[in-house]
DNA sequence: ATGGCCAATTTTATTGGA
């Protein structure tokens, strides 16, 4: 038996965040990080901190958006880059790889902008793809997806409920769309360790959501079953979210004993 | 009720984020 943590982090720029990235490594020394917002081109990628802080490392990037990265101590295999439908020149929100018998699977969801919108319409259709894709997953074995989903599960993930009540990534359509992706047996982890209101990973820049704790929980560990058998937690840092030049997103770990 | 901040590129504005 051995512990493996899962992180996911949306971290708003790998190149831009990277003093906090090491440090942040440097300190907590998880086994498995899936980074989304990555912002950058592979060419472009810093991998060097990445792998002498001990890092195998696999990129699908984009330039100005998108961009997705798993970090592994151990060597990494059937790395799976994009939506097997996706097109040329789609964005780079997926990628998926093998690490010592887990298979993880790390999305940056479309975010929307607004219901109703273009980009609503867009994040709809997104989530039905990726639906599909998760569908071609071995929920027998140990399943990991986790990443930015843009979603709230219900009004425990909502700092405000009636103010956000289906608005954009609280609206019954993300929610039910989401529901499907899991319906293969994915479960959220975290709601398998609590039912507590008020646990969320991501605050507004614009408001200052983080001085006043007016957040959202849209970043996700979904197991499959027997991954969700050896979850022993999942665990927000919300002290990450704190100081310089934070992300808006705060680490999400979930721990497993292998 | 509204605006606010941050990052990248198109850079002294614009776009997107959530």
């Amino acid at each position: 038996m051995s512990a493996v943590r899962v992180v996911t982090w949306n971290v708003n720029s790998v190149r831009a965040r990277m003093p906090r990235i090491e440090a942040w490594l440097a300190q907590h020394k998880p086994e498995i990080v899936c980074l989304q917002e990555t912002k950058c081109r592979d060419e472009e990628f810093p991998h060097e901190p990445f792998e002498k802080l001990g890092y195998h490392v696999s990129i699908h990037g984009q330039r100005t958006y998108n961009g997705v990265a798993i970090l592994s101590r151990e060597p990494q295999e059937d790395v799976a880059k994009g939506m097997p439908d996706d097109e040329d020149g789609a964005d780079a929100r997926v990628i998926a790889a093998t690490v010592g018998g887990l298979r993880v699977l790390n999305v940056y969801v479309v975010n929307g902008k607004e219901v109703g919108d273009v980009k609503y319409a867009y994040k709809l259709d997104w989530l039905e793809r990726l639906s599909r894709y998760v569908e071609t997953f071995d929920m027998a074995g140990r399943v990991v997806l986790v990443g930015d989903f843009n979603i709230t599960f219900d009004d425990r993930d909502v700092y405000d409920p009636e103010r956000w009540r289906g608005k954009i990534l609280c609206s019954e359509p993300e929610r039910s769309a989401l529901a499907k992706i899991m319906e293969p047996g994915l479960t959220d982890a975290l709601r398998t360790f609590t039912e507590d209101a008020g646990i969320y990973t991501w605050w507004d820049f614009r408001t200052r959501g983080f001085l006043r704790d007016r957040g959202l929980r849209i970043d996700h560990v979904l197991c499959s079953p027997s991954a969700l058998e050896v979850c022993t937690g999942v665990d927000v840092d919300k002290v990450e979210r704190g100081g310089e030049k934070p992300s808006d997103h705060a680490p999400v770990t979930a721990a497993f004993e292998v």
